[in-house]
DNA sequence: AACCGTTTGATTGTCGACAATCCTACCCCT
DNA sequence: AGGGGTAGGATTGTCGACAATCAAACGGTT
């Protein structure tokens, strides 16, 4: 046997991967808010017919990022105020608990590896690449939870990243200003090392507090 | 106008009827894990045709309740102690920010509340009826989450409940001894009353420390 | 007897078509 | 002109059938 590094033939299903599709379509902003996906179009436009798409939208549909009327169709989520607020204290939850399992764990290799997505955000910055800089923003944020190594808060957390980069996307020009976010990300990579829980806890609050009061325009 | 009392008209959708209903039959153990679920077979037992339930099946696959597999089906998730613990450091992230946010609104009227469904614990459990007993404590934690007025909290916590509920039934008789969990659970509420967040968080910690360790055979 | 290749049965994956429903635009009536 | 009703077009909801794939049973060979 030729040692045991090859994984195991995981054949992805049709609907998965049509779902990856739109995800990362309703993330970049390409199916806008509110728009309805027209079955017969986005089909023939996929190139496949409408049962496996039907399958992939009732996933999005589950994770709240289509909205589903009978008879009618299904529409892209429109966010609005209330809902940035929900995200990012649905977020808090997840990444706080991340943060945690991080610091129990190896916080050392953790906050090496965050380093690595804070340089990538530096680097963005210098070259003025704006888009660069929300991917790698992104990617930090992403990074945090997959250090902690558990399945359901990487799984509710993809789901709120789509999201927040629907967020991102819809307001890009109010969102564009966040320089100064390098140095708030740098604080919590290093607070990780420090293994002080308390403290990350409370950057991370003011961290989303940040997002929140860009995103939208009144302050509740 | 009659009163703005009625509500909105919101006809649900057949998938929607179908994954609530797969959702109670796995919750209850009624499909066992590592079960098949055969197309036809269910499609004919609840009187649809295989489309529509293979959406349902697709929402329950994104939840992580059922596992696809591509040519070969989709099957009830098997619940290792792993995932116990994954299982229920998820649900503390969730319950925790939960807990905070009825803490920053009405602390009081959240309290009386969950005393009520404390109260349908103890009555139970005078009662013997571990059924129930079940059933109120799971109230009381769904209750908890919705009492946050979070879509996002609610959603994700909804979907670990079946989880966690498929467990609880799976390993009944392990766990039927809680008696003393009602405890608990009243210090629970009264620390949420008193405002106590940081206590509140450690209660929680230690509240699911306690249920991992009854549902995990060994202990990590 | 053990192993490999083949066949068979069953199940899933996909598709196209029909029925039901809704929105829009038009027409008629007041 | 305004309002209500109706016909038309388009979209979704549902179903049945065919193709693709897989697991297991069978048979042949060494």
């Amino acid at each position: 046997m030729p040692g045991n590094l090859l994984r195991p033939v995981v054949q992805e299903t049709t609907p998965s991967l049509i779902a990856r599709q739109l995800r990362r379509a309703i993330g970049d902003g390409e199916l806008a808010p509110g728009q309805q996906l027209n079955e017969m179009e986005l089909s023939r436009s996929l190139g496949v017919s409408r049962g496996p798409l039907r399958e992939a939208m009732q996933r999005l549909t589950q994770e709240g990022l289509l909205l589903s009327v009978r008879n009618r169709g299904v529409f892209v989520i429109e966010v609005t105020d209330d809902d940035v607020r929900d995200l990012y204290l649905a977020r808090n939850a997840v990444e706080r608990a991340a943060a945690a399992r991080v610091i129990a764990g190896d916080p050392e290799a953790g906050a090496d590896r965050l380093l690595e997505k804070v340089d990538e955000m530096s680097a963005a910055i210098e070259r003025g690449d704006t888009a660069a800089l929300t991917e790698a923003d992104v990617a930090f944020h992403e990074l945090l939870v997959e250090l902690s190594e558990s399945p359901r808060l990487i799984r509710m957390h993809d789901t709120l990243m789509v999201e927040t980069r629907m967020c991102m996307t819809a307001l890009e020009t109010r969102y564009a200003s966040h320089s100064f976010r390098l140095d708030e990300h740098r604080e919590i990579t290093e607070t990780i090392r420090a293994a002080d829980e308390a403290r990350v806890d409370l950057l991370l609050l003011d961290h989303m507090r940040d997002a929140v009061m860009r995103l939208t325009t009144e302050d509740a």
